[in-house]
RNA sequence: GUCAGAGUAGCUCAGUUGGUUAGAGCAUCGGACUCAUAAGCCGAGGGUCGGGAGUUCAAGUCUCCCCUCUGACACCA
């Protein structure tokens, strides 16, 4: 908490995805905004741990392998397999894939299991009812609809279970809880979702039954091994276990002295509380901090339609990014989407705004520039800085604080905000060049004017790309390089803090340089003509 | 059923403590220009701000009722 590096250090997590099936859009939708806090971080030279990776226990999991005749095992690690490479496409920069089922995980789920049960927070019950394996979740009778089919897979049927299973003592952490949201009142975001939470906790918390009998695919548990820790259980404690260093002994001493707490879970909404009830409890128990902030993110349609594979219009997050690369996929779910909200895929509109916002908008606003820059200034980047342009100046009124702006946004984790806020900017861009008329000015020989017009333009570009550097790495890094920086956002991601200083600021743009080539930084996209 | 949130131009959304002709981006149409990825710039059309009633000099903005959607919780079967 004191610890001196703190404001230096940013952890976050993706979920631990369920290897239920190969990803579906919905987690590189929490993963490319994962990806996006996590670059804007680094940018800014803090040291940033992304853990993302893959939850591979339970019932499901055993019979999805079965189903195709493979051991467990086996279908994880194909399924991981696509989710890895699912991430390269999409040019996630993760820095720890937390599999459930690594061996130094079982050590610490062992530790932490042992460490709750030592506060006497776990005994042994009956627990009869109806049992959904998709959700892998004792139900209520009334939560069934028909025939005893779950509410949320409709076309599976709950099975009836009576077994023995130990249970965690939920209920006595509800006023911890309470006051957690309380004191920690951004705990849970956004405000609908902490709402809800508040709503659920204040109505009583039951116990809930973290062990299964009848199961193999998981870790047994230490005390009993004929159980078999819930999947949840272990799930959430995958986090932990990503904190370790690739050749640390797995000890929790050792997972949680450099990166513990974690600073913010970015989940979908389906697993709130899991997230802001079940684990803080956990964590209570086991006597560690709290996570900083628990966000859940809104869900998304297709054509305004639940996607689903019953209705069969759902995204396949691989075909996407090869039809149309990963910027303008990241780009379309961050910008277009209010995170928090529940946001919608229409391809139409998505071939629109990338051909507006980033070949027509900030591509051109480059080509453009450069093409100017050549002819009048033979690429020679002018010799001005921000000093020689006064605070009412078009664009330096709007850059000169766009850093900081764009700053507070990604910190609220408003990243549709800061690219608006940026995207005012280049389109002031356009507008400006317009109404100075360079050319006009060029054949008057007013030089100076020309010249004075190029490099506000052309900085007013860099510092744009800059700032959209962690949601399209690939286009502002070109800009960046056509703009005679060697960088490449990608590849090079540890900045440092006088970097970010310096290269948020209006005014970077080195003097004097001379630029190569203008060459279209994003190519308009396509719809499909037909399949 | 209870609680919460939402319903504003074809689409996605902004709209401060109620106050001049309700805004932006995209889409559509028209115009002038040429440095540019036929891009950009200028302009136009398009909204009874879910419906109704009320408070007020004045309501998208407050109150009440109703409708629709979303979510959480509960109940019934």
């Amino acid at each position: 908490m004191n610890n001196p590096d703190h404001n230096h250090k940013f952890s976050l997590t993706t979920p631990l995805y369920y290897v239920n099936d190969v990803p579906h859009i919905g987690s590189a939708y929490t993963t490319i905004v994962a990806d996006a806090l996590a670059r804007f971080q680094r940018l800014q030279g803090k040291s940033v741990l992304l853990i993302t990776g893959t939850d591979e226990h339970g019932q499901k999991i055993q019979r999805t392998a079965a189903e195709q005749n493979l051991v467990p095992q086996v279908h994880c690690d194909r399924i991981v397999d696509s989710f890895k490479s699912l991430w390269d496409k999409l040019d996630i920069k993760y820095d720890r894939f937390s599999r459930t089922t690594a061996p130094k995980h079982q050590q610490i789920v062992n530790e932490f299991f042992d460490r709750v049960w030592q506060q006497d927070d776990i005994y042994l019950d009956r627990q009869q009812g109806w049992y959904c394996v998709s959700c892998e979740e004792f139900k209520e009778e009334r939560e069934l609809i028909a025939n005893h089919h779950c509410a949320i897979h409709t076309n599976k049927q709950a099975e009836w279970r009576d077994e023995e299973n130990y249970f965690f003592r939920l209920s006595k952490y509800q006023q911890q809880l309470e006051k957690l949201y309380e004191s920690q009142p951004d705990f849970i975001q956004p405000p609908s979702r902490r709402n809800e939470v508040l709503n659920f906790v204040q109505q009583g918390l039951k116990d809930f039954s973290i062990s299964r009998v009848n199961l193999d695919w998981g870790f047994p548990v230490p005390e009993d091994p004929k159980h078999t820790i819930y999947v949840w259980f272990d799930a959430l404690l995958g986090y932990v276990t990503a904190l370790l260093e690739p050749d640390q002994e797995p000890t929790l001493d050792h997972a949680l002295s450099q990166w513990w707490p974690i600073n913010l879970h970015l989940i979908g909404k389906d697993i709130l509380r899991f997230h802001a009830v079940y684990w803080p409890a956990m964590l209570a128990s086991a006597g560690l901090p709290y996570p900083k902030r628990v966000f859940g993110h809104g869900f998304l349609t297709k054509d305004g339609l639940k996607m689903g594979k019953t209705l069969g219009n759902t995204i396949d997050p691989s075909k996407l990014v090869d039809r149309y690369g990963a910027d303008a996929v990241r780009y379309y779910f961050l910008k277009e989407i209010e995170l928090g909200k529940d946001g919608d895929f229409n391809e139409t509109r998505f071939i629109n705004v990338l051909n507006n916002d980033l070949a027509d908008v900030l591509g051109n606003s480059l080509n453009r520039s450069l093409g100017m820059l050549k002819k009048y200034c033979q690429s020679t980047v002018p010799q001005l800085t921000s000093a020689d342009y006064s605070l009412d100046h078009p664009l330096k009124s709007i850059g000169w604080d766009l850093g900081d702006r764009v700053s507070q946004a990604y910190e609220n984790l408003q990243i549709s905000h800061a690219c608006e806020a940026v995207l005012t900017l280049v389109r002031a861009v356009n507008k400006y060049i317009d109404d100075s008329a360079p050319w006009k000015l060029f054949k008057q020989e007013q030089q100076a004017e020309v010249e004075q017009i190029l490099y506000a333009v052309l900085e007013s570009v860099r510092l744009s790309a800059y700032l959209l550097s962690p949601v399209i790495p690939v286009t502002s890094s070109k800009i960046y390089q056509q703009l005679g920086f060697d960088w490449d956002f990608n590849r090079d991601q540890l900045a440092q803090i006088e970097e970010f200083q310096l290269h948020s600021k209006w005014g970077k743009l080195s003097p004097n340089k001379t630029l190569g080539k203008a060459n279209p930084v994003f190519s308009k996209l396509e719809l499909p003509s037909e399949d």
